[in-house]
DNA sequence: GCGAATTAAACAAACGTTTAATTAGTTTTG
DNA sequence: CAAAACTAATTAAACGTTTGTTTAATTCGC
């Protein structure tokens, strides 16, 4: 699918994803991804279709698909049902940072429901992540690690959300904190670590106590 | 400032709320707004000069202030500090859920940065009502209860994250819980419910365990 | 009859998409 | 191996809508 793509279509969605998470879908023309890719506008129709279908393809190509990742968590006999959910967290926290700025873009779509494409397509994303956790915690509860009557929509709910907020509010974090000395990259790593042990502690409190 | 306002003008802000966080700022035009309200176009740049203003209006009157609250809180001699906290968590999801309209607009406006007049009053708000937290969150480690080191963008991220993303996700989450048979306002109070003992259940254990 | 409220119409600007013409690159043909 | 033929890529211009706002005229309440 990817062999497909050529330079300048690529190119495109690059500058559409940037420009779509920065001003909305609607806020931006297809006249500002054009010229900010440095490509003539008929392009983007003549690629895509459409700008709606240019919005599709960037979601095609940047949904989070964790099943791999979870099958090879599954299989691991090196480590304990914990440590599966742990390793889980720092999926989704570095592949949300990773995909920073569509992420920002599904954010708003979700609660912008337009596109029915797109609706669907989110839709599947969620019920295919939600069995892979749903994967990870029976197996802690079929070991007598995890308690039951964990509610994994709820859970997920903490994971996602409190990223996504962080996202959302890491320049306040920043200036709250005084790390405006630190470089982004460092700033994106502490970030994440603290994020990281935050959840993993917050997991570790909901999946074994007794409520 | 309430009492300045007419009831066309109190109209118009409900209507565009809505409207608004179904389709986003640029996906409404002021024709749908002003039509939807049974109101001439006109009205909405005679009354609040521009589409702009008007929304900015909206964000005005919606804003979320817990100063008051925790004011309170802060003087009942009859609350320990974790139930303080509590009470807290409680007047957060309280609050989002009675503004549920106007925090899907919220969310998307975070992301997507176009009104600077905006961008401050929400930057004004987070410092507020971190302050708060604060104070709270003080008053438990005088008394010993609260561990030393809590970093509270980070909690609040938490709280505020989780139910953003559930209130996204309602949705879904009552289908995977099959609860279409609930009445809106019975699931509601449901959700409602589920994230109060789930980020109690979180808070009380960030709060407590030392790193 | 006076100021505020309300209207339909008009405004220029911006929108997504299509068109028809041209260029570039590859394949076919004599 | 060059010329011709053909397909794909690229362009500027034009298309008809829709956009937010303004205007000038009219209606309303007092």
């Amino acid at each position: 699918m990817d062999a497909s793509l050529s330079v300048k279509q690529v190119q495109l969605m690059d500058t559409a994803e940037l420009l779509f998470s920065r001003k909305g879908f609607d806020g931006t023309s297809v006249r500002d991804i054009a010229e900010s890719a440095g490509i003539n506008t008929a392009m983007i129709s003549y690629y895509f279709g459409s700008k709606e279908k240019l919005m599709e393809a960037i979601f095609e190509r940047k949904s989070l698909n964790i099943r791999e990742k979870v099958d090879s968590l599954l299989k691991d006999e090196s480590l304990d049902p914990f440590q599966k959910m742990f390793s889980l967290v720092d999926v989704y926290i570095d592949g949300i940072f990773q995909r920073k700025t569509f992420h920002r873009i599904l954010l708003c779509e979700q609660i912008i429901n337009q596109n029915h494409s797109i609706i669907q397509m989110v839709e599947k994303m969620k019920t295919r992540n939600s069995e892979c956790i749903n994967d990870l915690i029976r197996l802690g509860q079929k070991k007598g690690l995890f308690k039951k009557n964990i509610d994994i929509p709820l859970m997920s709910s903490t994971l996602v959300g409190t990223v996504s907020q962080m996202l959302i509010n890491m320049d306040y974090y920043r200036s709250y904190h005084h790390h405006e000395s630190l470089s982004d990259i460092e700033f994106e790593i502490l970030v994440k670590k603290k994020l990281s042990v935050h959840i993993k502690a917050i997991y570790k409190a909901i999946l074994t106590h007794e409520s």
